[in-house]
DNA sequence: ACCACTATCTACAATGCTGTAGATTACGGG
DNA sequence: CCCGTAATCTACAGCATTGTAGATAGTGGT
């Protein structure tokens, strides 16, 4: 009764060919899919077989890599948070402009606003939160290297990276649905990325 | 075997008294419930079970108020939008201080944010986002009111609500996390405030 | 070549949640 | 005071999802 009983192509299913990865590569290959599904479909949409179908995989082997569902959900939001902080980090020396770009497009196209949200909604990791620190540092950077002379409150600082958080959290989240309701239907990118310009030119201080 | 039967105290459990509501009433109920349980415990914390619990019945007798669960959901975020949009439509003659303050008190305290935040995830209903054209009547009533004759651009306007928005609701889902990690436990609240505030005058047109 | 390790699979158990069926009871109108 | 409507209940069916157990099969090292 072993499998290997019969070689009839047609009639028992013949066990596809297994493919052996490394378990880097297949943690990286399930969170991708996840997060596929969660920028896709939403929180609700990240489910084991699903993600499993996606990467080929039967989804015992999810729980092998990950103990559980929450496990992988954890790694994903950890593998999130780190690529937020390392764009956010990366060249300080950008324009505000190109930064706010940047961290658009991680938020916006990759979908870490959708993850974070989630992440936020259902009573947070706890360890996610301790992430945030890093605007904190962020705001004192930006603070040291241009204004600390101009004799400008700190605390303006930090609201400005503040808002600039925020403001490109709830675009991220409401964007699309705040342009659909503008009616167009083609150029409402371009509306959104007018509206990043904008608003970069508003924080970088376009005030005096 | 009728339930009068006995009228031992501690035996059958002698089928506590039914409050009988009307329809309005009890939807009402339900989907004050429903709400409370999506803010505190997020999306997948509005259960049947846990909701009828809270309100004081057996659960189908929501399943016959709103056909499933997909339609309580549904009646609760039309509520929400509905309460929302009345929030921010009325009277526009207020500063926009006191608007951003009032509008913030709405999707912060009472966790319409975290509501809206929810339906965005997953996949809004197709008919929230109509809704959101009240935003651009918001701006249009803006512009007209304010600087029609100042020879502003009409875009400026309706980027000042649109950043109102996101960074309003930015701010009332990823606040909390902001301030926790700011260390402070306690002043934390201040400086919310402080920075709604800050938020209020730049977008008020502080600048020139 | 063989062997140990473990990534992967199939099959199943367990749980929890939505939805259904039919009985029961509160309330308003005749 | 009776009766019909419908709001509510209890009990159960059905389904989807997570997690477990044990077998199977690649891969690297000896």
């Amino acid at each position: 009764m072993s499998r290997s009983e019969r070689k009839g192509p047609a009639e028992a299913p013949a066990a596809p060919p297994r493919r052996r990865r490394s378990p880097e590569e297949a943690r990286r290959q399930i969170l991708d899919a996840a997060e596929k599904l969660l920028v896709e479909g939403g929180p609700e949409a990240i489910r084991l077989q699903d993600v499993a179908r996606d990467v080929g995989i039967a989804h015992p082997t999810i729980l092998h890599h990950f103990g559980s569902r929450e496990g992988m959900v954890l790694a994903l939001e950890r593998r999130a948070m780190e690529r937020l902080r390392d764009e956010l980090m990366a060249d300080r020396e950008a324009s505000s402009e190109d930064v706010l770009d940047r961290v658009f497009r991680v938020l916006g196209d990759q979908g870490y606003a959708r993850l974070l949200a989630w992440s936020v909604l259902s009573g947070l990791p706890a360890e996610t939160g301790t992430e945030f620190r890093m605007l904190e540092e962020l705001g004192e950077a930006y603070h040291s290297e241009q204004s600390r002379e101009a004799g400008i409150d700190i605390e303006e600082t930090v609201f400005r990276v503040r808002l600039a958080a925020v403001a490109l959290f709830g675009e991220a989240l409401l964007g699309p649905l705040l342009s659909r309701s503008a009616g167009l239907d083609d150029p409402e990118d371009e509306v959104r990325t007018r509206f990043r310009h904008w608003l970069a030119r508003l924080i970088a201080g376009e005030e005096e």
